[in-house]
DNA sequence: AATTCAGTTTATAATTATTCTAAACTGTAA
DNA sequence: TTACAGTTTAGAATAATTATAAACTGAATT
């Protein structure tokens, strides 16, 4: 469980003026034991949801683009029109259910790759993603 | 290279009716050495360039899915905003240059997966699909 | 504690990509 | 040659996201 003080910390230690409302975001997305896949939309819905404050999706948005920038979250790819993101920042993989839109991590050791081809010149790799697609059997 | 024939044959094939717009685009795609990775954008501008017909943008973008439904063509995952569209039916894998926008194709035998997740109860795996993001040096 | 001000939030407008609508057109089967 | 389902089209509608610019606020300075 992340306190508020480590919340803030972590907002402070990326240059992001620690907010009531990124503050409010962050604990939805940190603060819970599994990492957690969401759109802007779910996103909007999950923190808007409490009586808490209400806070504008123009500002869901701006924070989720500065997490993303400062590395606490990372865009998955898919081939939705939404944008999808997971608080899970290490290299990991994921299933897409194209039936339910829906995400899951794959667990690391379960991908193995032997072998990858070299970037090519003048770029270097920044991010390997594997997607499985799934369908109903 | 592709004859007019045997574009028609392959739309008729899939029970597309062979009309003068798609066997345009279809020749656009299919008539060429290398694949080709487009969007409805850049198809568009494709197309239209050319004094030929003008095809309207409504136009592509029904026949990009035809083609798709039809296994033509496969969409690419990005996390651009925009959906992308390779010739290569094949499975395979690409480099998506984060910063000119750019898809490459990674040859197959380049990516070898050692090992990989079983699909969760009910579901199959539709694909599989490596993307690597590159950045500059 | 009051002041200041860059950084932030917000409602709303604008933009971008895509899909929908419904009228006009066309390939083809009869 | 006709008839009609399938197709194309311009333009409207929608969905996701980004931009705008006015109001607000955290925190450094007085």
């Amino acid at each position: 469980m992340q306190q508020k003080k480590e919340i803030i910390n972590k907002l402070r230690s990326s240059n992001l003026r620690p907010t009531k409302q990124r503050i409010l975001i962050a604990k939805k997305l940190f603060d819970r034991k599994k990492t957690f896949h969401f759109t802007a939309e779910t996103l909007n819905q999950a923190v808007n949801k409490k009586g808490d404050i209400k806070i504008s999706l123009a500002t869901i948005y701006n924070t989720v683009e500065a997490f993303k920038k400062a590395g606490h979250i990372r865009e998955i790819l898919t081939n939705n029109s939404k944008s999808y993101y997971d608080t899970n920042i290490k290299s990991h993989h994921h299933f897409y259910d194209s039936e339910s839109k829906k995400l899951t991590d794959i667990d690391y050791q379960d991908v193995i790759l032997d072998k990858i081809p070299n970037p090519p010149k003048g770029k270097k790799i920044k991010d390997l993603e594997v997607v499985i697609s799934l369908q109903n059997k």
